[in-house]
DNA sequence: TTAATCACTTAGTACTACTCAA
DNA sequence: TTGAGTAGTACTAAGTGATTAA
């Protein structure tokens, strides 16, 4: 048990004492650098107001109040002061603490007089600027821009300002960015934003070439088929199917519709497209109303209060009904998403906080309210088809979301100087006697050398089937001996995986030992699950687990290839060149993750378009060079007035310069354009690759940072930007 | 031990606003 | 000035992995 003898009671009561000493003196000096800068503040802004007379009586009468008001308030202190003295301890304390509290409200009091104040001058100067420049504008216009601009940064105060939410500094960080832990004491919010309701336009359907007007639910539903048309889902067979079946259970009772393909849908299409054309035709100013009217109306529930700290949300709209859009081959695709109404909904909020009303659904009222601070969500809904609840959570940009993605990084970065000894071990393992070790070894393999996902079981009733590296089946793979594996499989959103990679000669023996014998339906690895894996991992390391290993090697993938820069070149080069660089880098990792995108819909046009402009553009410079061998023999006078080509062989020169530049630019940019149609350079930017590195690389090469993150990405990794050019993934 | 659930991250698509060359 | 192409962003589907329930 812990004691405390007469010595520590002593020194305590020092301590106790020299403390409120000093807070008193801290809350005095406070106090006068608070009347400083009041004072200085204020003679700033006044002076830059204008100046004349009018205004410097007002500032002097103002100066002589503050100065009777200081000394009242002197005064008051110093005989709060004395007073206190002559107390006894006991009561001195309380008094102490009943002053402080008062000083404390005091400066709040004034720092609010204080904001207004400003507030009231800034307006005024907003006048007086108005004014002072309209004067200007009739006198000859002198210097303007630069009163005003004075103007404009006198006048910012810290209303204008929101403090900037360091989490990334905070000592706590670590812990509560770990999954489970605490993440706030208090937490308010204003709940969700409903879908609006559908609207009825009482446009008809065209069934066997007659006109039929839809009652509002069924036209609801014929109204989001519309919504797929130019798609590819309009012609796929389960979508339709789905929808039809959807469609056909909202019809009346002995409706004549019968037959999806007597079905046309043109008057509801054309007004749907009416209808987006007439948004696309307002005005700018009518756009930028209603994006200001539509700013106010969804900003009451954009944020949350985190601990005091005001934090971005994400997904706080419900998502309205609408067909089912699911990738690949999804079973429910074209089923009906239905509305989410509140009693859907499950809302997480402080305890002390205010239960938010449920706004637009009178009669409504939430499902649940819980009040759990280890979870980062502010409300769950049940999803209107698929058997899973979904999440409203914050935005990339907030602390809650920040501080695991930098951990997830650090945790990535771990992994790099334990990756020998992994490999070490599964090289180890990968001739086990026991099978499940084997196959244990062997997906480690993949995983680690093709970042390849680490493939759970799916539900392929409820779900599109595709797979992931335990989930491969013998279908998938194709062996070439001695050691070439190829691969073929549908990963993640039914994004078609191939490749063909040379593999070490155990792993080939070993997937060719596991195959053996199996059906094509059957997996490869069908003695191990990601579960295993997994718990093999954190024989490494405590938190790692297989998909630590993707953001590794892409990662690592791109420190490697920005190594490849020659920064003994870097004053040859352009800003377009460095970017390009970068962006070649990006793309070797975005190809390591398979991510993909679907071809525009006018590449291969617009390629055919850019093939004949590098034509011409090669015609041309044969012209050119064709006019300066003439001009050199001295010929070329009639065809150079005819063609429009310069009149001497130095203008030519140059002229042939420019054109081969033009077509070396055009070249590179076809060959990007070739090379980017089908991969996606964003996934990996926002999720794989530690955003250190690209910090890292813009600095030492002087590249703008704006130019490869966009502010989206910028403002999710406000914790990487301070990083200096010798940062190193390892 | 296995399956189900929960909580989160990762992913591509669709749409809009912006940019730049013709 | 126009229109094609691109960048940026909102949206939401589809994964992973830990925890809980059976």
């Amino acid at each position: 048990m812990e004691t405390t003898n007469g010595h520590d009671k002593k020194d305590k009561k020092e301590k106790k004492e020299k403390k409120e000493k000093k807070e008193k003196k801290d809350d005095k000096k406070a106090e006068e650098a608070d009347e400083k800068e009041k004072k200085e503040k204020k003679e700033k802004t006044e002076t830059a107001e204008t100046g004349d007379a009018a205004k410097k009586e007002k500032k002097d009468k103002g100066e002589e109040k503050k100065e009777k008001k200081d000394k009242k308030e002197k005064k008051d202190k110093k005989e709060k002061k004395d007073k206190a003295n002559k107390e006894p301890k006991e009561k001195k304390d309380k008094k102490d603490k009943k002053d402080k509290k008062e000083r404390r409200e005091k400066r709040k009091l004034r720092k609010e007089q204080k904001l207004k104040q400003l507030a009231d001058q800034r307006k005024k100067a907003h006048k007086i600027g108005l004014k002072g420049s309209k004067m200007l504008a009739s006198k000859k216009r002198k210097a303007p821009a630069q009163s005003q601009t004075e103007l404009k940064v006198l006048l910012k105060t810290e209303d204008d300002y929101e403090p900037v939410n360091r989490w990334w500094e905070r000592e706590d960080g670590a812990e509560s960015g770990k999954r489970g832990a605490k993440k706030w004491d208090t937490f308010e919010h204003h709940g969700l934003l409903f879908a609006p309701d559908y609207e009825p336009h009482r446009v008809p359907l065209i069934y066997d070439g007659e006109r039929v007007e839809l009652p509002p639910e069924a036209e609801e539903i014929a109204y989001y088929w519309t919504s797929v048309k130019g798609t590819p889902y309009e012609t796929k067979d389960i979508f339709m199917k789905n929808f039809w079946k959807t469609f056909k259970e909202v019809l009346p009772k002995g409706s004549k519709i019968k037959d999806f393909k007597k079905c046309d849908f043109s008057l509801m299409a054309d007004y749907r497209e009416a209808e987006r054309q007439k948004r696309l035709n307002r005005t700018k100013e009518e756009k930028e109303a209603e994006k200001a009217k539509n700013a106010k109306e969804t900003e009451w529930f954009s944020y949350a209060i985190v601990n005091g700290v005001r934090e971005k949300l994400g997904n706080y709209k419900l998502e309205p009904p609408q067909l089912f859009r699911g990738r690949g081959e999804h079973p429910k695709q074209g089923l009906l998403k239905k509305r989410t109404f509140p009693e859907s909904v499950t809302l997480n909020i402080g305890e002390t906080a205010c239960v938010p009303k449920v706004v637009g659904m009178p009669g409504h009222a939430w499902r649940d309210v819980v009040h759990e601070n280890t979870v980062q969500w502010i409300a769950n809904f049940e999803d209107g088809l698929l058997t899973e609840s979904k999440y409203v959570s914050f935005a990339a940009t907030s602390g809650l979301k920040g501080q695991p993605d930098m951990l997830k990084y650090d945790r990535a970065k771990r992994l790099v100087r334990i990756i020998g000894s992994i490999r070490t071990s599964y090289e180890k393992m990968w001739t086990s006697r026991n099978v499940a070790d084997r196959q244990k070894a062997t997906a480690t393999y993949f995983i680690d050398k093709l970042a390849l996902r680490v493939g759970g079981e799916k539900d392929t009733e409820e779900e599109a089937d595709t797979v992931g590296c335990c989930s491969l089946r013998v279908e998938h793979l194709k062996l070439t001996p001695p050691q070439t594996i190829h691969l073929d499989f549908l990963g993640k959103d039914s994004i078609r995986y191939t490749n063909s990679v040379e593999v070490a000669k155990q792993v080939f023996d070993n997937v060719q030992g596991f195959i053996k014998g199996k059906k094509q339906e059957e997996q490869v690895f069908d003695k191990i699950s990601p579960a295993d894996l997994n718990e093999y991992f954190k024989n490494f390391m405590e938190d790692l687990s297989a998909k630590v290993f993707r953001t590794y090697n892409a990662s690592y993938t791109l420190q490697d290839e920005l190594n490849k820069f020659d920064v003994s070149k870097r004053s040859q080069l352009s800003q377009e060149q460095l970017l390009q660089f970068y962006n070649d880098a990006n793309r070797q990792v975005a190809i390591l993750c398979n991510h993909q995108k679907a071809e525009s819909k006018g590449h291969a046009q617009a390629m055919e378009k850019m093939k004949l402009q590098a034509k011409e553009i090669e015609q041309t410079y044969k012209r050119l060079k064709t006019h300066l061998h003439r001009l050199q023999e001295g010929k070329a006078s009639k065809e150079a007035e005819g063609q429009k080509l310069p009149k001497d062989a130095e203008g030519t020169k140059k002229k042939m310069m420019e054109v081969k530049l033009r077509l070396h630019k055009h070249r590179t940019n076809m060959e990007t354009r070739e090379a980017n149609k089908t991969v996606s350079l964003g996934t990996s930017k926002v999720n794989y690759m530690d955003p250190r590195i690209t910090v890292a690389f813009c600095k030492k090469v002087d590249l703008a940072i704006e130019r490869v993150f966009p502010k989206t990405v910028r403002t999710k990794f406000p914790w990487a930007m301070h990083f200096k050019s010798t940062y190193v993934f390892e």
